[in-house]
DNA sequence: ATCTATGCAAACCGTTTGCACGCTT
DNA sequence: AAGCGTGCAAACGGTTTGCATAGAT
């Protein structure tokens, strides 16, 4: 696994490798997507059971201080975590179904040159979840490709 | 006021008007931006030291669920609400200082295109925050504008 | 041997809920 | 008079923290 390396580094800057970090940061990496701390401990409790749920977030915050781990920027009440070495990209999410698609950093670009222009803002979207109807929703919804509408009333 | 309207509908559809959710409703029209409940809990309180922090938990449950308030979309660790009444739009916050910036919603027309066309998916971003450096941060930092590596390690 | 990281349990914070009562309708 | 909405207090779920100890260096 590429981490060992870096954990290498991080034990040459004082930082102590425990099989509970190991375990983590290992379940962390085999998870494709996100993962809260809950989650994540229960996977690792399968190969640890005596491992606390205090450590995987003790863990987590470490992991993030030196980035291995991002915290998720947008998206639902709950903090979740994935590991750094993922690409960038980001999630639309469908309000109907709630399937989640992936979708590319790169298309992010034009928004991102528009914000440098007119707000002189470098934007630095790291996982943005933006929500809508996906293709499936819409065509068993309407026939139309709109939008349903949002502020109608009942 | 424009709500007085809006409730007279309310009334006729069964709901009550009690004089706590006037005061938060009037609280969080008021309020430009977003509140959280605790907040919205502490200007109402000036004018009815009684009011309970639950009810302002309900109430906003309430108003969401009649279409009077959003919840937030994307951003930190705490839910926020706001006026329904306000324009749909977005926020640029800085990494560096914090400052927030708020954004039309038509900067993320060419997006939402975009994201019809790959992926067949009708995005409804209500408020969405992106994260990233602001002019004045950026300028204090270096003469370049590029944002900072994000990845460098320390 | 040193001192970091862990386990445990209690504390914390925002949010939700059950219940009896008050107030709007 | 009827019943929705409120206050109160307790419960809840996720997260954090103090303390003694195990374990990596």
């Amino acid at each position: 696994m590429r981490h060992d390396e870096v954990i290498h580094r991080l034990r040459a800057q004082g930082y102590r490798l425990t099989q509970q970090r190991r375990l983590i940061l290992n379940a962390l990496a085999a998870h494709h997507g996100h993962v809260s701390a809950r989650e994540l401990h229960r996977i690792v409790a399968r190969q640890a059971p005596a491992i606390n749920l205090a450590t995987v977030y003790r863990t987590l915050h470490w992991l993030e201080r030196v980035g291995l781990a991002h915290a998720i920027d947008a998206g639902e009440h709950q903090r979740l975590y994935e590991y750094a070495a993922t690409d960038d990209h980001h999630h639309l999410i469908c309000r109907s179904c709630g399937a989640q698609q992936e979708i590319d950093h790169a298309v992010f670009d034009a928004l991102r040159e528009r914000l440098l222009e007119r707000y002189a803002f470098v934007a630095d979207p790291r996982h943005i979840a933006i929500f809508g109807w996906c293709a499936r929703c819409r065509a068993a919804y309407a026939p139309a490709d709109a939008a349903p509408s949002r502020r109608a009333a009942p």
